[in-house]
DNA sequence: AACTATTTATAAGA
DNA sequence: TTCTTATAAATAGTT
Protein backbone atom coordinates (compact mmCIF):
# COMPACT_ATOMS: atom_id res chain seq x y z
CA UNK A 1 0.00 0.00 0.00
CA UNK A 2 2.59 2.02 -0.70
CA UNK A 3 5.42 2.67 -2.95
CA UNK A 4 3.39 0.53 -5.71
CA UNK A 5 0.20 -1.46 -5.02
CA UNK A 6 0.61 -4.99 -4.42
CA UNK A 7 -1.99 -7.96 -5.26
CA UNK A 8 -3.32 -9.91 -2.71
CA UNK A 9 -2.45 -12.95 -2.63
CA UNK A 10 0.59 -15.25 -1.43
CA UNK A 11 4.16 -13.32 -1.27
CA UNK A 12 5.65 -16.33 -2.11
CA UNK A 13 9.28 -14.91 -1.39
CA UNK A 14 9.75 -15.87 2.11
CA UNK A 15 11.62 -13.38 3.31
CA UNK A 16 9.42 -10.59 2.18
CA UNK A 17 6.83 -12.61 3.50
CA UNK A 18 7.91 -12.90 6.90
CA UNK A 19 8.70 -9.49 6.61
CA UNK A 20 4.85 -8.44 5.43
CA UNK A 21 3.87 -11.11 8.28
CA UNK A 22 5.72 -8.88 10.83
CA UNK A 23 4.76 -5.81 9.76
CA UNK A 24 1.36 -6.16 8.91
CA UNK A 25 1.02 -8.29 12.65
CA UNK A 26 1.91 -5.31 14.37
CA UNK A 27 -0.48 -2.84 12.55
CA UNK A 28 -3.57 -5.72 13.15
CA UNK A 29 -2.41 -5.17 16.75
CA UNK A 30 -2.05 -1.63 16.69
CA UNK A 31 -5.64 -1.28 14.98
CA UNK A 32 -7.23 -4.07 17.60
CA UNK A 33 -5.93 -2.34 20.74
CA UNK A 34 -7.06 1.21 19.22
CA UNK A 35 -10.39 -0.42 18.62
CA UNK A 36 -10.75 -1.45 22.53
CA UNK A 37 -9.53 1.97 24.04
CA UNK A 38 -12.13 3.86 21.60
CA UNK A 39 -15.22 1.48 21.50
CA UNK A 40 -14.57 0.07 25.05
CA UNK A 41 -14.63 -3.39 23.26
CA UNK A 42 -13.15 -6.88 24.22
CA UNK A 43 -10.64 -7.84 21.32
CA UNK A 44 -8.67 -11.39 21.13
CA UNK A 45 -6.73 -12.42 18.16
CA UNK A 46 -4.65 -14.89 17.90
CA UNK A 47 -2.63 -15.52 14.71
CA UNK A 48 -0.41 -18.61 13.71
CA UNK A 49 2.49 -17.55 10.93
CA UNK A 50 3.39 -20.26 8.06
CA UNK A 51 6.27 -21.45 10.47
CA UNK A 52 3.98 -22.71 13.05
CA UNK A 53 5.29 -19.30 15.13
CA UNK A 54 1.73 -18.14 17.49
CA UNK A 55 1.16 -14.36 18.25
CA UNK A 56 -1.85 -13.16 20.33
CA UNK A 57 -3.48 -9.79 21.37
CA UNK A 58 -5.69 -9.67 23.94
CA UNK A 59 -7.46 -6.71 25.06
CA UNK A 60 -6.21 -5.75 28.98
CA UNK A 61 -8.70 -6.78 32.07
CA UNK A 62 -9.81 -10.17 29.87
CA UNK A 63 -8.05 -13.56 30.14
CA UNK A 64 -8.03 -15.54 26.91
CA UNK A 65 -9.74 -18.23 29.14
CA UNK A 66 -12.64 -15.78 29.90
CA UNK A 67 -12.67 -14.56 26.34
CA UNK A 68 -13.62 -18.13 25.55
CA UNK A 69 -16.11 -18.41 27.66
CA UNK A 70 -17.58 -15.47 26.58
CA UNK A 71 -17.38 -16.32 22.75
CA UNK A 72 -18.89 -19.89 23.69
CA UNK A 73 -21.90 -17.93 25.80
CA UNK A 74 -22.31 -15.29 23.18
CA UNK A 75 -21.95 -17.49 19.94
CA UNK A 76 -23.65 -20.61 21.60
CA UNK A 77 -21.09 -22.36 19.74
CA UNK A 78 -20.01 -25.01 22.13
CA UNK A 79 -16.34 -26.19 22.35
CA UNK A 80 -16.44 -28.40 24.81
CA UNK A 81 -18.19 -27.19 27.86
CA UNK A 82 -21.42 -29.77 27.68
CA UNK A 83 -18.81 -32.22 26.92
CA UNK A 84 -16.63 -31.39 30.17
CA UNK A 85 -19.32 -31.58 32.15
CA UNK A 86 -20.98 -34.48 30.63
CA UNK A 87 -17.76 -35.68 32.04
CA UNK A 88 -18.16 -34.31 35.62
CA UNK A 89 -21.45 -35.79 35.89
CA UNK A 90 -19.68 -39.53 35.21
CA UNK A 91 -17.14 -38.80 36.91
CA UNK A 92 -19.42 -38.29 39.89
CA UNK A 93 -21.56 -41.68 39.05
CA UNK A 94 -18.59 -43.41 39.04
CA UNK A 95 -17.38 -42.25 42.30
CA UNK A 96 -20.78 -42.87 43.99
CA UNK A 97 -20.76 -46.57 42.20
CA UNK A 98 -17.46 -47.09 43.79
CA UNK A 99 -18.36 -45.90 47.16
CA UNK A 100 -21.15 -48.31 47.11
CA UNK A 101 -19.02 -51.35 45.81
CA UNK A 102 -16.18 -50.18 48.65
CA UNK A 103 -18.93 -50.48 51.26
CA UNK A 104 -20.63 -54.08 50.43
CA UNK A 105 -17.49 -55.35 49.87
CA UNK A 106 -16.27 -53.72 53.53
CA UNK A 107 -19.91 -55.78 54.05
CA UNK A 108 -18.56 -59.06 53.21
CA UNK A 109 -15.51 -58.58 54.80
CA UNK A 110 -18.19 -58.42 58.00
CA UNK A 111 -17.46 -54.55 58.53
CA UNK A 112 -20.01 -51.73 58.68
CA UNK A 113 -22.87 -54.02 59.32
CA UNK A 114 -24.59 -51.64 61.51
CA UNK A 115 -25.96 -49.85 57.56
CA UNK A 116 -28.32 -52.59 57.14
CA UNK A 117 -30.99 -53.36 57.64
CA UNK A 118 -31.87 -56.98 59.40
CA UNK A 119 -33.38 -58.73 56.30
CA UNK A 120 -30.35 -57.24 54.53
CA UNK A 121 -28.12 -58.37 56.72
CA UNK A 122 -29.88 -62.09 56.97
CA UNK A 123 -29.59 -62.08 53.42
CA UNK A 124 -25.60 -61.31 53.66
CA UNK A 125 -24.83 -63.89 56.25
CA UNK A 126 -26.67 -66.75 53.23
CA UNK A 127 -25.11 -65.45 50.43
CA UNK A 128 -21.72 -65.27 52.07
CA UNK A 129 -21.93 -68.77 53.68
CA UNK A 130 -22.96 -70.22 50.26
CA UNK A 131 -19.94 -68.25 48.87
CA UNK A 132 -17.97 -69.60 51.17
CA UNK A 133 -19.25 -73.39 50.28
CA UNK A 134 -18.35 -72.75 46.81
CA UNK A 135 -14.85 -71.16 47.18
CA UNK A 136 -14.50 -74.49 49.39
CA UNK A 137 -15.82 -77.01 46.77
CA UNK A 138 -13.67 -75.09 44.15
CA UNK A 139 -10.47 -75.56 46.04
CA UNK A 140 -11.27 -79.12 46.11
CA UNK A 141 -11.26 -79.48 42.99
CA UNK A 142 -8.27 -77.78 42.04
CA UNK A 143 -6.39 -79.38 44.69
CA UNK A 144 -7.62 -82.94 43.00
CA UNK A 145 -6.52 -81.56 39.71
CA UNK A 146 -3.43 -80.82 41.15
CA UNK A 147 -2.73 -84.04 42.86
CA UNK A 148 -3.96 -86.12 39.55
CA UNK A 149 -1.13 -84.09 37.48
CA UNK A 150 0.93 -84.96 40.40
CA UNK A 151 0.38 -88.47 39.73
CA UNK A 152 0.50 -88.64 36.38
CA UNK A 153 4.30 -87.04 36.74
CA UNK A 154 5.46 -89.59 39.43
CA UNK A 155 4.35 -91.84 37.28
CA UNK A 156 6.31 -90.75 34.21
CA UNK A 157 9.18 -90.40 36.47
CA UNK A 158 8.76 -94.26 37.59
CA UNK A 159 8.94 -94.55 33.86
CA UNK A 160 12.16 -92.77 33.54
CA UNK A 161 13.80 -94.65 35.84
CA UNK A 162 12.58 -97.70 35.05
CA UNK A 163 14.01 -97.72 31.51
CA UNK A 164 17.23 -96.17 33.10
CA UNK A 165 17.29 -99.00 35.30
CA UNK A 166 16.59 -101.89 32.72
CA UNK A 167 19.88 -99.54 30.81
CA UNK A 168 22.16 -99.49 33.47
CA UNK A 169 21.25 -103.72 33.93
CA UNK A 170 22.86 -104.25 30.34
CA UNK A 171 25.54 -101.85 30.61
CA UNK A 172 26.21 -104.06 34.47
CA UNK A 173 26.29 -107.20 31.84
CA UNK A 174 29.06 -105.41 29.64
CA UNK A 175 32.08 -105.66 32.27
CA UNK A 176 33.90 -102.87 30.25
CA UNK A 177 31.62 -100.37 32.25
CA UNK A 178 32.05 -102.08 35.77
CA UNK A 179 29.52 -100.81 38.88
CA UNK A 180 28.62 -97.58 39.54
CA UNK A 181 28.83 -97.26 43.21
CA UNK A 182 26.86 -94.10 44.57
CA UNK A 183 24.16 -93.19 42.18
CA UNK A 184 26.02 -89.46 40.79
CA UNK A 185 24.36 -90.19 37.46
CA UNK A 186 20.79 -90.18 39.04
CA UNK A 187 21.67 -87.43 40.72
CA UNK A 188 22.60 -84.92 37.64
CA UNK A 189 19.75 -87.01 35.73
CA UNK A 190 17.14 -86.34 38.70
CA UNK A 191 17.84 -82.69 39.74
CA UNK A 192 18.32 -83.75 43.51
CA UNK A 193 20.03 -81.47 45.29
CA UNK A 194 23.69 -82.67 46.86
CA UNK A 195 22.91 -83.06 50.46
CA UNK A 196 19.91 -85.40 49.66
CA UNK A 197 21.02 -88.91 48.41
CA UNK A 198 19.51 -89.88 45.17
CA UNK A 199 17.57 -93.69 45.29
CA UNK A 200 19.49 -96.40 46.11
CA UNK A 201 16.62 -98.67 45.76
CA UNK A 202 15.23 -100.86 43.35
CA UNK A 203 11.74 -100.69 44.20
CA UNK A 204 10.42 -97.12 44.07
CA UNK A 205 7.20 -95.90 46.02
CA UNK A 206 6.24 -92.53 45.85
CA UNK A 207 3.92 -90.15 47.98
CA UNK A 208 3.66 -86.81 48.65
CA UNK A 209 5.53 -85.37 51.44
CA UNK A 210 2.44 -83.49 53.53
CA UNK A 211 -0.93 -84.56 51.78
CA UNK A 212 -2.59 -82.80 54.35
CA UNK A 213 -0.50 -79.11 53.66
CA UNK A 214 -2.39 -77.46 51.35
CA UNK A 215 0.10 -74.94 50.06
CA UNK A 216 2.92 -77.84 49.46
CA UNK A 217 0.14 -79.61 47.49
CA UNK A 218 -0.25 -76.17 45.10
CA UNK A 219 3.21 -75.86 44.63
CA UNK A 220 4.62 -78.43 41.69
CA UNK A 221 6.46 -81.89 42.28
CA UNK A 222 9.17 -81.15 43.75
CA UNK A 223 9.80 -82.52 47.05
CA UNK A 224 8.45 -86.37 47.38
CA UNK A 225 9.62 -88.66 49.95
CA UNK A 226 10.73 -91.66 48.52
CA UNK A 227 9.73 -94.79 50.84
CA UNK A 228 11.61 -97.78 50.06
CA UNK B 1 -7.45 9.25 10.66
CA UNK B 2 -9.49 11.72 8.49
CA UNK B 3 -10.72 15.13 8.61
CA UNK B 4 -8.86 15.35 11.41
CA UNK B 5 -6.95 13.45 13.78
CA UNK B 6 -8.33 11.67 17.23
CA UNK B 7 -7.25 11.04 20.29
CA UNK B 8 -6.91 6.95 20.94
CA UNK B 9 -9.81 7.05 24.34
CA UNK B 10 -13.28 6.25 24.88
CA UNK B 11 -15.82 7.75 22.39
CA UNK B 12 -18.18 9.36 24.69
CA UNK B 13 -21.02 9.46 22.06
CA UNK B 14 -22.64 6.48 22.32
CA UNK B 15 -23.71 6.16 18.46
CA UNK B 16 -20.16 7.70 16.95
CA UNK B 17 -18.86 5.23 19.10
CA UNK B 18 -20.91 2.43 17.58
CA UNK B 19 -20.18 3.92 14.25
CA UNK B 20 -16.99 3.28 14.74
CA UNK B 21 -17.02 -0.10 16.11
CA UNK B 22 -18.69 -1.09 12.96
CA UNK B 23 -16.07 0.58 10.50
CA UNK B 24 -12.82 -0.81 11.92
CA UNK B 25 -14.60 -3.70 12.35
CA UNK B 26 -14.56 -4.53 9.27
CA UNK B 27 -11.22 -2.52 8.80
CA UNK B 28 -9.45 -5.10 11.21
CA UNK B 29 -11.55 -7.97 9.58
CA UNK B 30 -9.60 -6.85 6.41
CA UNK B 31 -6.89 -6.72 7.20
CA UNK B 32 -6.40 -9.72 8.88
CA UNK B 33 -7.92 -11.75 6.04
CA UNK B 34 -5.14 -9.86 3.77
CA UNK B 35 -2.92 -10.96 5.89
CA UNK B 36 -4.47 -14.61 5.59
CA UNK B 37 -3.70 -14.74 2.08
CA UNK B 38 -0.40 -12.87 1.77
CA UNK B 39 1.54 -14.76 4.52
CA UNK B 40 -0.13 -17.97 4.61
CA UNK B 41 -1.25 -17.14 8.32
CA UNK B 42 -3.90 -18.23 10.48
CA UNK B 43 -5.71 -15.20 12.13
CA UNK B 44 -8.75 -15.64 14.68
CA UNK B 45 -10.12 -12.42 15.29
CA UNK B 46 -13.02 -12.53 18.41
CA UNK B 47 -14.38 -9.05 19.33
CA UNK B 48 -17.02 -8.31 21.74
CA UNK B 49 -18.42 -5.08 21.98
CA UNK B 50 -19.25 -3.35 24.43
CA UNK B 51 -23.33 -4.17 24.12
CA UNK B 52 -21.73 -7.77 23.94
CA UNK B 53 -22.41 -8.24 20.98
CA UNK B 54 -20.00 -10.60 19.60
CA UNK B 55 -18.31 -10.77 15.95
CA UNK B 56 -15.70 -13.12 14.82
CA UNK B 57 -13.23 -13.50 12.03
CA UNK B 58 -11.63 -16.81 11.12
CA UNK B 59 -9.08 -17.51 8.39
CA UNK B 60 -10.73 -20.08 6.16
CA UNK B 61 -9.55 -24.00 5.99
CA UNK B 62 -9.43 -23.59 9.69
CA UNK B 63 -12.42 -24.19 12.54
CA UNK B 64 -12.14 -21.89 15.89
CA UNK B 65 -12.27 -25.00 17.91
CA UNK B 66 -8.95 -26.26 15.63
CA UNK B 67 -7.52 -23.05 16.32
CA UNK B 68 -8.04 -22.93 20.44
CA UNK B 69 -6.25 -26.59 20.23
CA UNK B 70 -3.29 -24.81 17.79
CA UNK B 71 -3.24 -21.59 20.12
CA UNK B 72 -3.03 -24.09 23.48
CA UNK B 73 -0.01 -26.35 21.63
CA UNK B 74 1.93 -23.62 20.29
CA UNK B 75 1.53 -21.62 23.36
CA UNK B 76 1.56 -23.92 25.95
CA UNK B 77 -0.85 -21.60 27.91
CA UNK B 78 -3.11 -24.16 29.25
CA UNK B 79 -6.99 -23.39 28.80
CA UNK B 80 -8.70 -26.34 29.69
CA UNK B 81 -6.79 -29.13 27.77
CA UNK B 82 -4.39 -30.67 30.67
CA UNK B 83 -7.70 -30.39 33.30
CA UNK B 84 -9.66 -32.10 30.74
CA UNK B 85 -6.99 -34.92 30.09
CA UNK B 86 -6.69 -34.79 34.08
CA UNK B 87 -10.23 -35.81 34.27
CA UNK B 88 -9.87 -38.28 31.58
CA UNK B 89 -7.26 -40.07 32.96
CA UNK B 90 -9.58 -39.95 36.39
CA UNK B 91 -12.25 -41.24 34.69
CA UNK B 92 -9.98 -44.19 33.04
CA UNK B 93 -8.66 -45.19 36.55
CA UNK B 94 -12.19 -45.05 38.16
CA UNK B 95 -13.88 -47.50 35.79
CA UNK B 96 -10.85 -49.72 36.52
CA UNK B 97 -11.23 -49.59 39.82
CA UNK B 98 -14.27 -50.28 39.51
CA UNK B 99 -13.98 -53.34 37.43
CA UNK B 100 -11.41 -54.43 40.02
CA UNK B 101 -14.05 -54.13 42.61
CA UNK B 102 -17.03 -55.97 40.62
CA UNK B 103 -15.19 -58.33 40.18
CA UNK B 104 -14.00 -58.97 44.03
CA UNK B 105 -17.63 -59.16 45.05
CA UNK B 106 -18.16 -61.60 42.08
CA UNK B 107 -14.99 -63.85 43.71
CA UNK B 108 -16.76 -63.05 47.32
CA UNK B 109 -19.86 -64.33 45.64
CA UNK B 110 -18.32 -67.66 44.32
CA UNK B 111 -17.87 -66.74 40.93
CA UNK B 112 -15.06 -66.30 38.52
CA UNK B 113 -13.04 -67.89 40.67
CA UNK B 114 -10.44 -69.17 38.05
CA UNK B 115 -9.33 -65.43 37.70
CA UNK B 116 -7.12 -65.85 41.17
CA UNK B 117 -4.03 -67.08 42.11
CA UNK B 118 -3.97 -70.51 44.22
CA UNK B 119 -2.34 -68.54 46.85
CA UNK B 120 -4.93 -65.28 46.88
CA UNK B 121 -7.72 -68.14 46.73
CA UNK B 122 -7.22 -69.47 49.59
CA UNK B 123 -6.95 -66.15 51.02
CA UNK B 124 -10.32 -65.82 49.63
CA UNK B 125 -11.17 -68.68 51.24
CA UNK B 126 -9.83 -67.86 55.37
CA UNK B 127 -11.59 -64.25 54.54
CA UNK B 128 -14.65 -65.45 53.67
CA UNK B 129 -15.08 -67.84 56.56
CA UNK B 130 -13.87 -65.18 58.64
CA UNK B 131 -16.56 -62.91 57.27
CA UNK B 132 -19.35 -65.17 57.83
CA UNK B 133 -17.91 -66.19 61.33
CA UNK B 134 -18.11 -62.20 62.18
CA UNK B 135 -22.03 -61.61 60.52
CA UNK B 136 -22.93 -64.79 62.11
CA UNK B 137 -21.86 -63.47 65.78
CA UNK B 138 -23.16 -59.40 65.08
CA UNK B 139 -26.16 -61.30 64.11
CA UNK B 140 -26.28 -63.44 67.39
CA UNK B 141 -25.94 -60.16 69.45
CA UNK B 142 -28.39 -58.28 67.18
CA UNK B 143 -31.17 -60.96 68.40
CA UNK B 144 -30.37 -60.83 71.61
CA UNK B 145 -30.67 -57.22 71.86
CA UNK B 146 -34.25 -57.90 70.25
CA UNK B 147 -34.68 -60.36 72.52
CA UNK B 148 -33.58 -58.05 75.27
CA UNK B 149 -35.76 -55.35 74.17
CA UNK B 150 -38.97 -57.78 73.56
CA UNK B 151 -38.28 -58.88 77.44
CA UNK B 152 -38.51 -55.77 78.51
CA UNK B 153 -41.46 -54.88 77.11
CA UNK B 154 -43.23 -57.95 78.36
CA UNK B 155 -42.36 -57.12 81.97
CA UNK B 156 -43.78 -53.81 81.27
CA UNK B 157 -47.12 -55.39 79.99
CA UNK B 158 -46.93 -57.75 82.97
CA UNK B 159 -46.99 -54.37 85.03
CA UNK B 160 -49.38 -53.05 83.82
CA UNK B 161 -51.80 -56.32 83.79
CA UNK B 162 -50.71 -56.57 87.85
CA UNK B 163 -51.86 -52.96 88.16
CA UNK B 164 -55.26 -53.85 86.66
CA UNK B 165 -55.63 -56.64 88.55
CA UNK B 166 -55.09 -55.26 91.30
CA UNK B 167 -57.45 -52.33 90.56
CA UNK B 168 -59.93 -55.20 90.16
CA UNK B 169 -59.48 -56.74 93.17
CA UNK B 170 -60.54 -53.42 94.90
CA UNK B 171 -63.77 -53.15 92.58
CA UNK B 172 -64.24 -56.39 93.39
CA UNK B 173 -64.75 -55.75 97.01
CA UNK B 174 -67.70 -53.32 96.21
CA UNK B 175 -70.81 -55.26 95.69
CA UNK B 176 -71.71 -51.87 93.52
CA UNK B 177 -69.85 -53.42 90.42
CA UNK B 178 -70.49 -57.21 90.85
CA UNK B 179 -68.01 -59.77 89.90
CA UNK B 180 -67.13 -60.06 86.06
CA UNK B 181 -67.54 -63.64 84.17
CA UNK B 182 -65.78 -63.98 81.24
CA UNK B 183 -63.06 -61.69 80.78
CA UNK B 184 -64.56 -59.40 77.77
CA UNK B 185 -62.98 -56.46 79.65
CA UNK B 186 -59.80 -57.80 79.51
CA UNK B 187 -60.00 -58.60 75.52
CA UNK B 188 -61.18 -54.76 74.91
CA UNK B 189 -58.02 -53.70 77.32
CA UNK B 190 -55.37 -56.14 75.23
CA UNK B 191 -56.56 -56.03 72.33
CA UNK B 192 -56.84 -60.20 71.83
CA UNK B 193 -58.74 -61.08 68.74
CA UNK B 194 -62.47 -62.76 69.87
CA UNK B 195 -61.07 -66.03 69.12
CA UNK B 196 -58.01 -65.66 71.44
CA UNK B 197 -59.88 -66.14 75.04
CA UNK B 198 -57.83 -63.66 77.27
CA UNK B 199 -55.88 -64.88 80.23
CA UNK B 200 -58.56 -66.38 82.91
CA UNK B 201 -55.36 -66.99 85.43
CA UNK B 202 -53.88 -65.25 88.30
CA UNK B 203 -50.06 -66.05 87.82
CA UNK B 204 -48.72 -65.53 84.72
CA UNK B 205 -45.72 -66.85 82.80
CA UNK B 206 -44.69 -65.50 79.15
CA UNK B 207 -42.58 -67.04 76.80
CA UNK B 208 -41.86 -66.46 72.81
CA UNK B 209 -43.80 -68.43 70.83
CA UNK B 210 -40.89 -69.17 68.64
CA UNK B 211 -37.47 -69.26 69.81
CA UNK B 212 -35.79 -70.68 67.20
CA UNK B 213 -37.33 -68.59 64.44
CA UNK B 214 -35.22 -65.81 63.90
CA UNK B 215 -37.70 -63.59 61.35
CA UNK B 216 -40.21 -63.81 64.84
CA UNK B 217 -37.86 -62.95 66.69
CA UNK B 218 -36.69 -59.87 64.44
CA UNK B 219 -40.19 -58.59 64.42
CA UNK B 220 -41.25 -56.59 67.16
CA UNK B 221 -43.44 -58.50 70.05
CA UNK B 222 -46.65 -59.53 69.05
CA UNK B 223 -47.93 -62.90 69.62
CA UNK B 224 -46.61 -64.39 72.69
CA UNK B 225 -48.20 -67.54 73.92
CA UNK B 226 -49.61 -67.10 77.14
CA UNK B 227 -48.80 -70.50 79.34
CA UNK B 228 -50.68 -71.01 83.03
C1' DA C 1 -24.65 4.37 3.51
C1' DA C 2 -21.71 7.60 0.76
C1' DC C 3 -18.22 11.10 0.47
C1' DT C 4 -13.65 12.97 1.05
C1' DA C 5 -10.01 15.39 3.45
C1' DT C 6 -6.79 13.72 6.06
C1' DT C 7 -4.36 10.42 8.78
C1' DT C 8 -2.36 6.05 9.02
C1' DA C 9 -0.35 1.83 7.30
C1' DT C 10 2.93 -0.12 4.72
C1' DA C 11 5.93 -1.82 0.35
C1' DA C 12 10.11 -1.29 -1.24
C1' DG C 13 14.52 0.18 -0.66
C1' DA C 14 18.46 1.29 2.28
C1' DT D 1 15.54 -6.11 12.18
C1' DT D 2 14.81 -1.11 11.76
C1' DC D 3 14.41 3.31 9.29
C1' DT D 4 12.79 5.93 5.47
C1' DT D 5 9.50 7.54 2.42
C1' DA D 6 6.40 7.46 -1.41
C1' DT D 7 2.11 5.92 -1.83
C1' DA D 8 -2.02 3.01 -0.86
C1' DA D 9 -5.55 2.31 2.42
C1' DA D 10 -8.32 3.46 6.29
C1' DT D 11 -11.28 6.31 8.34
C1' DA D 12 -13.43 10.78 11.08
C1' DG D 13 -16.48 13.89 10.32
C1' DT D 14 -19.87 15.34 7.30
C1' DT D 15 -23.92 14.79 4.29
Amino acid sequence: MARGKIQIKKIENSTNRQVTYSKRRNGLFKKASELTVLCDAKVSIIMVSCTDKLHEYISPSITTKQFFDQYQKASGIDLWNSHYEKMQEELRQLKEVNRNLRRQIRQRLGDCLEDLGFEEFLDLEKESQEAVYIIRERKLKVIGNKLETSKKKVRSAQDVYKKLMHEFDIRGEDPQYGMIEDGVEYEALYGYPPHISAPRILTLRLQPNHPDNLHAAASDLTTYALLG
